[in-house]
This record gives structure tokens, C-alpha cells and sequence, in this order.
DNA sequence: TGCGGTTGTTACCGGTCTGTGACCGCCCTT
DNA sequence: AAGGGCGGTCACAGACCGGTAACAACCGCA
């Protein structure tokens, strides 16, 4: 398990380091916005211990760069308990965040929770049924040559919501779950991405081939 | 739907009950530790809401109890948002948390996500008894030939509540309880609700011999 | 600050589902 | 033999649900 530790304040880092290197993690660190991307890219750690207040590159920015491209944790660390600092964190897909000071129990408790939330989570990578291709942010569609067509985030995990399960089918719940989250959407948010999705993936959204409704039962995907 | 409601502050408790019952849900209370597990083995409750400061018995051992023998869903109240709290509840198995104070609102949205999400966790696959074959939203007939037939949301529950316990008999009022829930439907729509599933699943709907009545008990279902 | 893209909200339409009341016939009791 | 309870059958109307659409709220960004 790999976790980027990112900190200004280097002897904070370090302590950081230990606690996180006791607990069993292999760890990476970084001390600004622009390394911390770097090294985010470069050796995909599991988890990210963020900061933020970061020279260079602002925290914030950073977590919204990452999120734009993949779902690895992000834990945020913040001074301040003001309430709309963790809001903006949590709106802008950070996991959970701590309030310095804090103990080392609580960080490890935290990864190890926040770690378990993902690993519930979907694998990640390309994931291709039949003429369908789901990647980061985008699907591939192989009819007669080939489209590509950027995708939501909703969009994204909506689909491959359906695809992973591909061919059963997926109970709306499942879905609004899958999509938002525990206490997150309802029925017509969901019905309102599906539509949206048919707009960008069936040959015909009129008549779905891929994106089925299934009465009573939830959706499924179908090559 | 039947939630158990732990807290000693007896007025909250009420506030509580009064809360979830308007949002449809049947409600027992306790108003200690101890209580807590002995209403929560004789009433089996599909939801648990847990205060953390109890008499007798702390919230966390309660929580961690529980989730030792089941994994029925639990959300926890705190009054502090002490993020200790708040991760070894978490660790322990509680399902959401919430902080004092709250919005009834938002009481009854959790718990709602949170049954959702339990709900959504069972293992829905297909179910097979002799010829016919139960699958999410329709039910496969193999006679000479094979058949699909698209069930409704109440049939599929009916026909599942009737296949799970082949061949025994199950009454008229745990079918209602299984297919409407508690304080849901009545003999006439079970009535009329049997007569529909027949006239899909029988090959001869006026001579039944799948779905039969035992006069006095209920109905069963037959290979 | 305004812009464009994403997401949540609301309304409407058409089709299906489902609750309801009515009627029939059976069986059991009286 | 009459009457009542119960289940089966049927028709109907309102509720509900999914698809569609337009609009509002929001956010990051220029």
C-alpha cells in the first residue's frame, strides 16, 4: 500500500512519514503543489495525504486536479476547523480531512477507513464490452469507425456502474449508490443521467440497445 | 420497517420516534445499553439508530455487539464532532453517523440511504425451482421450450417469497408483510396480485399448479 | 465578472401497474 | 336449504414510473 505525503512544512513530513511507515505503508513524499502531481503521476500511490497550504500550487487545486483524472483517496489536512475550508474540501471529492493538530491513531484510523471505503469501491482501468470502451473520463465506440465521446464524471461511474456488471441487471438503487454515494441522489436524478448517458452512447437513444430498462428490476448493459 | 431507537435522553427519544414514524417506520425504543440488545434480539429491527452516551452499557460496546452477531444497520448519534468519535464508530461498524444536532429530515434521509445500501448489498441472483427460474424483473419457464415472461415489481416479490420457501406453506400475512411491508397491503390485493402471477406463470391459469392454495394457510409453491 | 459545462429540479406525457369494487362459485356452518 | 366467508375472475380509474424536455443553480475558469 503506497501513500503520498504532502507537506510544506518538512518536519511535520517527516513525522508524518514515520507514522504512516508504522502502520505499514510504503510511503512517497512531496512538499508543493507541482511535486505532488508529479509524484502522483509517476508512481500512483494507493492513497494521498494532502496539505492545504502548499507553496507552488495550491491544495485545493491540486485535490481538484486529481479528482478530474482519478478516484485515489485523497486525506486533507487543514489548520483551521473552519467549516467552509472542509466543506470546499469534501465538495471538491477530498475522502475525509483532519484538523491539526491531530494524533497519529487518528491518521492511520483514517487511511485505514478511508482505504477500505475505496477498495469497496469499483477497479479502475479501461473495461470493454463488446463495441464499448470506458476509459478515465471518456468512452470509445467501435461501430462502423471509431467515435470517442468525453464523458461526466456521473456519466462515468454510471456506466461503469452497468458495464462491470455487465450482463445482469443492476437494481436503480445499487445505482444511486454506486453514483452518489450513501444518502446522495434520488430516482429522478438517476433517471435524468441515464437519459443523459443514451444521448451520448446508444446509436439511437430513442430506441436503447445498449442501456436497457428492465421494469421492476433496475437497468443492464448490453453489447 | 422496523427501527429500534437507543437513547437515554427520554425527550430526544421521543422527538426520534415521532420522527421516524411519520416517515413510515414502526418504532420500539430502549433507553439503555442492555435494554438496547435484548429489544434488539426480540424484535429484530431492519435499522438501528444508537446514541453514543448511554447508561449501563457504552453506545460503542452496543455497536460493536451487534455487529459481531449481524449486520443489521446501524447509525450512530454523537453529540461532539470529535473526529475520535466519529472513526472508531465507523471501525466498530456503525453505518453513518450523525451529530447532534440534527434535522429530523435529515434523520430519515440517512436512513433511508442506509437501508438502501443494505438493501442493495444482498445476493439477488437467480433463483430456480424445477422449470421455472426467477431472475430479476422476469421469470424463465422451461416447459417444451423455453419462455420469458417480464414480471412486475409486486409479482417478482411474490413469486420470490413463494420460491425461497418451497415447498412449504407460507401464509397470507407474511406474504403481504414480504411484498407491501408492514402496514402495507391486505387480503384483496394479495388476492388479485396471486391471480395476476398465475396467469403468467401457470400453463394453465384456471387448473394452477405452481402456485396453489392451501385453504386455512396460505399458498406454496410447487414444482 | 461573465461564460460554458455539469448537475439538480420540475413539469409533462404516455404507458404500465396496481388498488378497488363487483360478481361468481365453492365450501362450511347452521 | 340458506347464509356467510373465502378465493377466483373481471373491469376500471387513478397512481406511479420512465423518458423527454426545458430551466435553474452551481462551479471552475477566463
Amino acid at each position: 500500500m503506497k501513500a503520498l505525503i504532502v507537506d510544506d512544512d518538512l518536519a511535520l513530513a517527516d513525522v508524518l512519514s514515520f507514522t504512516m511507515r508504522r502502520a505499514g505503508f510504503e510511503v512517497i513524499t512531496a512538499h508543493d503543489g507541482l511535486a505532488a502531481l508529479e509524484r502522483w503521476r509517476e508512481d500512483s500511490p494507493d492513497l494521498i495525504v494532502l496539505d492545504l497550504n502548499l507553496p507552488k500550487l495550491d491544495g485545493n487545486h491540486v485535490c481538484r486536479q486529481i479528482r478530474s483524472e482519478s478516484d485515489t483517496p485523497i486525506i486533507m489536512l487543514t489548520v483551521r476547523a473552519e467549516e467552509d475550508d472542509v466543506v470546499r474540501g469534501l465538495e471538491q471529492g477530498a475522502d475525509d480531512y483532519i484538523v491539526k493538530p491531530f494524533s497519529p491513531r487518528q491518521l492511520v484510523a483514517r487511511a485505514e477507513a478511508v482505504l477500505r471505503r475505496a477498495r469497496a469501491a469499483l477497479p479502475r482501468g479501461p473495461l470493454a464490452v463488446g463495441e464499448v470502451t470506458l476509459e478515465p473520463g471518456r468512452v470509445r465506440l467501435r461501430r462502423n469507425g471509431e467515435t470517442e465521446v468525453p464523458l461526466t464524471r456521473l456519466e462515468g461511474r454510471l456506466l461503469e456502474a452497468l458495464m462491470l456488471n455487465t450482463p445482469q441487471v443492476v437494481s436503480s438503487d445499487s445505482l444511486i449508490d454506486a453514483i452518489w454515494g450513501p444518502s446522495g441522489g434520488d430516482r429522478s436524478m438517476l433517471k435524468q443521467l441515464v437519459y443523459r448517458l443514451r444521448q451520448k452512447v446508444e446509436p439511437d437513444p430513442s430506441d436503447p440497445t445498449h442501456i436497457r430498462h428492465v421494469p421492476g428490476a433496475g437497468y443492464l448493459f448490453e453489447a
